[in-house]
DNA sequence: ACCTGAACACCGTTCAAGT
DNA sequence: ACCTGAACACCGTTCAAGT
């Protein structure tokens, strides 16, 4: 049996979550896969091509069902599913944040954030500004949790400065501004 | 003449504005100043920190006079800044950025923003929120905007979205989530 | 103290050759 | 079509030896 493209983004994502990024390297994903370096190379064009495909696939395991009923609900709703998923693996914002960076994969998200804050009534100026707004917020936010996170549990700081409403603070603070312009 | 620590950063920097950070290797600075790649190990003890003193000098080469009176003035004028000294060199935002997330370099811009936000009246607690909020979205924004202006002028896309009011947007999205706070 | 020269243990990617 | 084996052109870092 032979593999195909996603058994390599799968095993990719099981290389990352266990060894961390430095680790995710083309010639040891092959030896994971009991397979020659060179072979990766019919399934995936280059080693940036198959990082967006595991930011992908982070943020897609990641989804879950909309409940909330209100604009910014969902907002946070949003923004909430996008950092878990992010969380869900070792090196997981690292990597969806790089691959957005270099405008490849993970574009899903902001399209949906768009599509929300359009629908609250802003402007399409103002709906995509803040779109970006929050999604830079949310990677800035997530990365900087997940590198205190990591460390903590290497054992090098003892205590995290991170409480659980941190980031929903973060949130607010955009929200608020937001809602002044959706009620004008 | 030996070289000093500074002679290698300077230098660093001339590497990366001209070639790019991927040609920002420590074989290529050697090469550049004549000398064997080991004699770099000398005067750094490795590349992160040799990048994270890159990081500090682009951010400290752009420093300006403080020039605004009220402390959301301040505010634009210290993100202006930042975003500035980021842009003024070839990669420089991916670079500034890199070194904060792994905890290195680049930690006066988000002290003097606390500072700022301390004294504007606010809680100890929203003013880290805030200045956090703050520099994510300095960060985030000035990384895309870089991309997108670098990818210009390669020729891979005509125009950029970017308007030069862009930033000001984002930024005024959260000060005026701020604003309310400071009132209270 | 500062540098050379050589080595170690890796990378990503390509390509002719096999099945 | 998919994979092997070998090679190319690199990396960051270490260390004995020179001056």
């Amino acid at each position: 049996m032979r593999y195909h493209r996603s058994d390599i983004v799968d095993r990719a994502i099981g290389v990352l979550d266990e060894y961390g990024l430095e680790s995710l390297t083309m010639r040891r994903l092959a030896a994971e896969l009991d397979v020659q370096p060179s072979a990766l190379y019919h399934h995936v064009p280059n080693k940036q091509t198959l990082l967006a495909a595991v930011a992908d696939e982070i943020v897609r395991r990641g989804r879950r069902p909309r409940r909330a009923e209100t604009w910014d609900g969902r907002v946070v709703e949003l923004c909430g599913e996008l950092r878990d998923a992010m969380l869900a693996y070792r090196d997981g914002a690292e990597v969806v944040v790089t691959a957005h960076t270099f405008g490849l994969g993970a574009r899903e998200p902001v399209a949906e954030l768009r599509r929300c804050l359009r629908d609250a009534g802003l402007t399409e100026e103002v709906g995509d500004v803040a779109a970006r707004t929050l999604l830079h917020l949310v990677f800035g936010h997530t990365v900087e949790e997940q590198t205190a996170l990591q460390a903590t549990s290497a054992g090098a700081i003892d205590r995290s400065p991170w409480g659980p409403t941190d980031f929903e603070r973060g949130l607010d603070l955009v929200l608020d501004g937001l809602r002044c312009r959706v009620r004008d």
